[in-house]
DNA sequence: TGATTTACTAACCTTTTGTATAGCGCTATC
DNA sequence: GATAGCGCTATACAAAAGGTTAGTAAATCA
């Protein structure tokens, strides 16, 4: 190999675990099964505990709480409670949290071409 | 509540699952906290075991060769071995696996900025 | 009276993921 | 002749993630 192209490939190599480096930050905050399907779903507007629960098939109550915990302090969402009885609790979007949307986006098309051309054969 | 209010609530509430669910054929084939980063590092150009592995921190072989196994079940990756002593492995990206890029390259635009307002201030 | 509702939490258990270590077959290098 | 290299696989175990069940508060409804 000569020169120029050990540089090259050196190159490609740094740029690749930059890159690296940034997706797994994403994928640090976004963890687990139900942190995307939980922005999913407030992307769509402002949601309580319940609402969130109903949208999600399968998420168990303390799962969606302990993610949104999660979601709360990496500061994608934002958390409202009205001490009345039963409690009223809703979920939003902070901007940060409402910056996802292409991601999801990208995702949402990525699975639909996916479940077409693999599950749906 | 309104009929006609109602009737929007009911239809975001079917498009907001009907997205969810495209969501989550996506997630199904990329769970776990290696697959992205396999992808990311394919998308790269074709790499051998070794490569891969020196590019993602933190993944041991067991993993990897896992969740390789699980790409190519999946029709992201294909393998190419050849019997030469020491073995020689080439994976690449199929078409399919390709077209995780523009979810990839969100994924990246998003992480660095989620790093520089939330990790790095 | 007692069942229902909401947004959780605690205790416990299972499944998945990760870690550490060893080994294989064969070649090339020291 | 010992050692390093590649691309795994095997075994055993620890840790983390996720699931199951049950329970709480206080008001409302039957």
């Amino acid at each position: 190999m000569d020169t120029a192209k050990r540089n090259k490939n050196a190159d490609t190599f740094e740029t690749c675990r930059q890159r690296m480096l940034a997706v797994k930050d994403a994928l640090g905050v976004l963890n687990g099964r139900w942190k995307i399907p939980i922005m999913t779903s407030l992307l769509f507007g402002d949601k309580r505990f319940k609402e969130i629960s109903k949208e999600i098939d399968g998420v168990t109550d303390k799962m969606l709480s302990k993610e949104l915990k999660d979601l709360e302090i990496n500061q994608l969402v934002k958390k409202e409670a009205r001490d009345t009885f039963p409690p009223t609790v809703k979920y939003s979007l902070t901007e940060h949290g409402r910056s996802l949307e292409t991601v999801v986006a990208e995702l949402y098309y990525w699975g639909s071409k996916h479940r077409k051309k693999i599950i749906g054969k």
